[in-house]
DNA sequence: TATTTACTTTACACCGTGTCAATTGACACC
DNA sequence: GGTGTCAATTGACACGGTGTAAAGTAAATA
């Protein structure tokens, strides 16, 4: 029955998202540590995905499931003020970003030697992007948005502010803790966004 | 005589630097991409660089000769007032990036499978990071500086504010010009660092 | 003339990804 | 019981890129 093969898909899944996560580097976890980690063999991995780059992009999607990304990134929605709905949303990626960072990762690192790869982690961004313009949009609306700003600078400086690499910067380089990431970004972006 | 190899070495390291200015991503430019552009043979870039990474440092020194690096950066120190020095400074650095990029980007892929050139990369960084430092000693000095901002952590903003990833985004993905990055950057700078 | 120096050619080891073919073991259907 | 099929196994191999090793060549130098 394909009963089976739906549970070792699983397993697979599972082992890559743990040893991804463990070593939050990405680099080291080949085919074949997936492979052993599952308890299979690593041509059985092949069976089930194509190529590295189609099961990492599979474990985003499972990685989305388990942390229910979706309701995570939308709850900001519900702040009454724009300045509210900016500070929840930073709040909100800034805190959902570490779960989820080590596969994150490994998917940069793939970009440059896999199409799609590339086109898995830019729409993902791209994602991000729209939400940092509905945020923009709505402290546009409440006329809070600094007047030498247009919508589209002013989007793409909060995108930049939230990108990964700018939070491993933070987090890596300059040792600050998660929280501090998601409070010193909340006060930096408002100083640059917001009217004085 | 050494003559000769000396020559050959130059010439390495020029066509190192033509084919990573280029093909700014660097993934694609390989040892033997290297040799064919500097009309030898491959083992032979090998005789004068032990390793790709090795190659690639000596690249990052020859840069900075060719385009005086330190003259470059060390310039902002003349401004008369921090803020002055501050808008001089980030106009110095992503002025001088664009110049370099090719080779950074190389390096810093290189970073995660090669420890001298993480070493390297990280040496530069913190080079970086130090005249980010003095640049916010200036402003404190001048009581310029926001109230609730340690020196440390107004130098980890401006320095993650100056990154090559912030400066990558905003460039490639933002799409913005070289020069929008830098006056974009400094309204940015002042807005969160300085007292309003 | 003999040696040294810079470089060449050829060949190969290593690693990780991905492919292929032959085989095994389990279950299902009639 | 025989047949088919499906998941997975084993073992081998191609490819691309880095790096190593050895033998040969041609010119400069002692």
């Amino acid at each position: 029955m394909s009963r089976e093969k739906i549970e070792t898909r699983q397993k697979i899944l599972d082992s890559t998202l743990k040893l991804l996560e463990k070593s939050a580097g990405g680099k080291e976890v080949r085919m074949s540590d997936i492979a052993k980690d599952a308890g299979i063999s690593r041509q059985a991995v092949y069976l089930h995905f194509p190529a590295r780059a189609d099961l990492l992009i599979a474990v985003t999607y499972r990685l989305d499931e388990i942390y229910d990304a979706a309701g995570r990134l939308v709850k900001p929605t519900d702040a009454k003020t724009g300045t509210l709905r900016l500070e929840a949303y930073i709040e909100a990626w800034f805190g959902y970003l570490p779960l989820i960072y080590g596969v994150v990762k490994a998917m940069m690192d793939m970009r440059d030697q896999d199409d799609a790869a590339k086109e898995a982690y830019d729409l993902r961004m791209q994602h991000i992007r729209n939400a940092c313009e509905t945020t923009i949009l709505a402290l546009k609306n409440e006329n809070q948005l600094q007047e030498h700003l247009t919508t589209e600078v002013a989007t793409d400086i909060l995108w930049t502010m939230l990108s990964i690499p700018t939070w491993e910067q933070y987090r890596f380089q300059c040792g600050w803790t998660a929280q501090e990431c998601i409070s010193r970004t909340q006060l930096n972006a408002k100083a640059v966004l917001l009217k004085p």
